[in-house]
Formats: structure tokens, C-alpha cells, sequence
DNA sequence: ATCACCCCGTTTCCGGTCGT
DNA sequence: ACGACCGGAAACGGGGTGAT
């Protein structure tokens, strides 16, 4: 306890726990979230979304391009009923693990067999990883994990250990991303993260995914589909957070989180490219990553959701611009408002290099 | 209360190939 | 020749923390 907090303070007079009543309760829950960190995500938005989301009526919201979930998690918290979706399966994980399940947690007979030595051991992981990422002990604890998962008979308690697995994963890579690999040594920084294993980051993660669990007494739904393929009825809200083709510069997320991708179902059914040296699974298709068909994508995204309230989250840094995007939109809707907010990174990158400020928006349409 | 030091993010850049 | 696409990696300052 630091010195300053044994002078005796009169606590009426304090102003700091005023501001915590005026907090929202839905933005308390997501304090909770497990972030990843991952691009795009809009964590750090949660208040500015949760502000405009809170003008809105709706009961039943669709988030189809989930992502981190981590507005899926805000809209949960809000106590309105959740569908998320997305193309990847690791995102379909973290939905039935924080979405979709209210109230399975992971106990002390799942981890025993979580940690359990199996019988037949498969040494996949440590076979085609070994000298890109981790350590050969990291390597094995992972196949082991991996392997237990499947074992677990209820759905809702493989997700959270998939989860759980795949935080840790990230925590103990020096950067968010599976781009760079080899000795990163050059990296290390000292952070406690990186000091330990996965094995250790595993059980820390476990007790974060734990604590993540909520309910708010609705059925919540989590899974993988294409957003053109997202069932509609019920839904009167849809979050679209598509990816968005940026000005010079892809926005592929496989060549950022192949691991993940591959880890979340134990590479079945995915190919590697044993040419690159990070071990990449195939990028998937997607309209909304090519310049050649990103408007139409939009155009059809918006008929798709034609009977939804479409909140739209997007940044100045994509192509079609936000000029554009409106005018799409305003074919299906008639009222259509953009909110605007300044979005500076906290991190990131080249701050001797000009580039444009950033502007992120939310476009409702209803 | 101040300040040095530690932690850590994630977009953007770079150099290359491919397709037209 | 040109832009789209791809694999891979760098950037550097904001914010937190603990010592003083």
C-alpha cells in the first residue's frame, strides 16, 4: 500500500467515487473482457459505442463480424440478446465461450484434465513450430492442452480453454501479431509476460476467462458464419464491423493470426505452407478486402440487413470513404446519422512519418 | 507529489512478386 | 509500367509504477 493512502481522508470529500456511480453498469462488465490484441478491435471505443448504442431501441442485436467480440461482450453486458459470427473460427470460439455460454466455468476436474499426460500424445504443434515460435516446452504444453480439449465433454468449457490457451499464446509473443518469429530476443523488454511460459500464462488465463462469465438472463447465440449468410429474423439491430480495404496496405488478418486460426481447431483440415517461415494456414477470401469489390460488398451487406437498425463502425483510413458509404446506405435506410470521434492510437507506429489523423465513425441508419 | 524507468501496442512500412 | 498483393518486421511514445 503506498504511504499516501494512510493519511486519514474525510471520504465525503472525495470526488473520485461520484464518477464511479455516473459509470455506466454494462461498461463495469466489460472491464471483465480478455482482450486480445488484436487489430481493429474496438476495446477502447466500448464507451463511445455503448453512449450511441444506449440512444437506440432494439432487443435483439447481430455482431457477424465479431472479431475480439469485444462489442458483442458490451451489448451482452447491456442485457439486449447477442448473435455473433464471424469467418474465423477463433472468433467463433471466443463467442461461445463469453457470449454464448452464461454460466459454465472451468473447474478443478476440467483442468486435471486439461493438464492430465494423455495417452497417445500427438506432437503436431511441436513438429511444425519448432524455431519459429515458442519454446519447446511451450511447444508441448500446447499439443498436450490441446489434445485435453477435446476430450472435455461440454462445448462451453472447450471454448474458455481455447480461449484461455489462445491469450496466452498471445501474451507470451513479444508483439500482437504472427508475422515475426525466430529470435526475438531483441524484443524482450523485460516484461513479465515474456518471462512466462504458456503453461504459466495458461493458468492466469483461465482465471481471467473464468471471471469473464456472465449472464444476462437471454440466449445468446455464438458462431461461425459468412455475414451474407447470418440469419436475420428476431434481430432488430445489426453492429457491422467489417474490415475495410486501407489506403496503401492490406488488412489480411490470417498473416496476422494464422496461430490462433490454426490453434483454435488444431490445424484439421487447414494446409500449411511449409514456403514461408511463419508456417501461414491459406488467407481466406473476402469481398470487403478488395478495392475491386469492396462497394458492392457494402451494397449488398446493407440489403442483407435491410430490415435492421444498422450501426456501422468505421474509419477515415478506408476505402470506400465515409461520403461514399452514406450514400449506400441511405438506398435502404432513411435516416441515416454519422458520429464522428478522434481516434489516436496509443501505440503503434512511425510517429516521424505524416500520415493522416484518424477518424472513427459510427454510421446509424434506421 | 514528483520523476525516472519500465512496459508494451498494432498500424504502417518495406521490399519483393504477380497480373494486366 | 503500374498497381495489387504478399511476407515479414519496425516503430517510439503514452501510460503505469514504484522509489524518493
Amino acid at each position: 500500500m503506498r504511504q499516501q493512502n494512510l493519511r486519514v481522508v474525510n471520504p465525503e470529500l472525495k470526488v473520485a467515487p461520484k464518477k464511479k456511480e455516473e459509470r455506466p453498469k454494462a461498461l463495469e462488465q466489460t472491464d471483465f473482457f480478455p482482450e486480445l490484441r488484436y487489430m481493429g478491435s474496438k476495446r477502447r471505443l466500448l464507451p463511445w459505442i455503448h453512449e450511441i448504442l444506449a440512444t437506440l431501441d432494439f432487443e435483439t442485436a447481430l455482431d457477424p463480424f465479431s472479431g475480439s467480440n469485444s462489442v458483442s461482450y458490451l451489448i451482452k453486458a447491456m442485457d439486449r440478446r447477442v448473435v455473433s459470427s464471424d469467418f474465423l473460427n477463433l472468433s467463433a470460439t471466443l463467442g461461445k465461450a463469453l457470449i454464448e455460454n452464461s454460466s459454465v466455468h472451468l473447474d478443478g476436474p476440467a483442468m486435471k484434465r486439461l493438464l492430465a499426460e494423455p495417452a497417445n500424445t500427438h506432437h503436431f504443434i511441436e513438429e511444425t513450430f519448432s524455431g519459429v515460435f515458442y519454446t519447446p516446452e511451450d511447444l508441448k504444453f500446447l499439443d498436450r492442452v490441446s489434445c485435453n480439449i477435446r476430450q472435455l465433454d461440454d462445448s462451453a468449457q472447450q471454448a474458455l480453454a481455447m480461449g484461455a490457451l489462445m491469450r496466452s499464446c498471445v501474451k507470451r509473443q513479444p508483439r500482437g501479431v504472427f508475422t515475426i518469429s525466430g529470435d526475438l530476443s531483441k524484443y524482450d523488454d523485460g516484461r513479465r509476460d515474456l518471462r512466462l511460459s504458456i503453461e504459466e500464462h495458461f493458468f492466469e488465463q483461465v482465471k481471467v476467462f473464468n471471471e469473464a462469465v456472465f449472464a444476462n438472463g437471454r440466449r445468446n447465440k455464438a458462431g461461425r458464419e459468412d455475414v451474407f449468410k447470418v440469419g436475420t429474423s428476431g434481430a432488430d439491430l445489426v453492429y457491422l464491423d467489417p474490415p475495410y480495404v486501407p489506403r496503401a496496405d492490406d488488412n489480411c488478418y490470417i498473416k496476422r493470426y494464422h496461430f490462433l486460426e490454426g490453434l483454435s481447431c488444431y490445424w484439421q483440415g487447414l494446409d500449411i505452407d511449409f514456403s514461408t517461415k511463419v508456417r501461414k494456414i491459406p488467407k481466406r477470401f473476402t469481398p470487403f478486402s478488395y478495392r475491386r469489390e469492396a462497394v458492392e460488398a457494402f451494397e449488398r451487406l446493407f440489403q442483407h440487413f435491410k430490415k435492421q437498425k444498422i450501426v456501422l463502425s468505421y474509419s477515415s483510413n478506408g476505402y470506400p470513404d465515409l461520403d461514399q458509404l452514406t450514400e449506400i446506405l441511405k438506398k435502404t435506410k432513411k435516416d441515416v446519422r454519422v458520429f464522428k470521434r478522434d481516434h489516436t492510437y496509443h501505440f503503434g507506429t512511425h510517429s516521424k512519418v505524416k500520415r493522416a489523423s484518424v477518424e472513427e465513425y459510427l454510421i446509424v441508419g434506421q
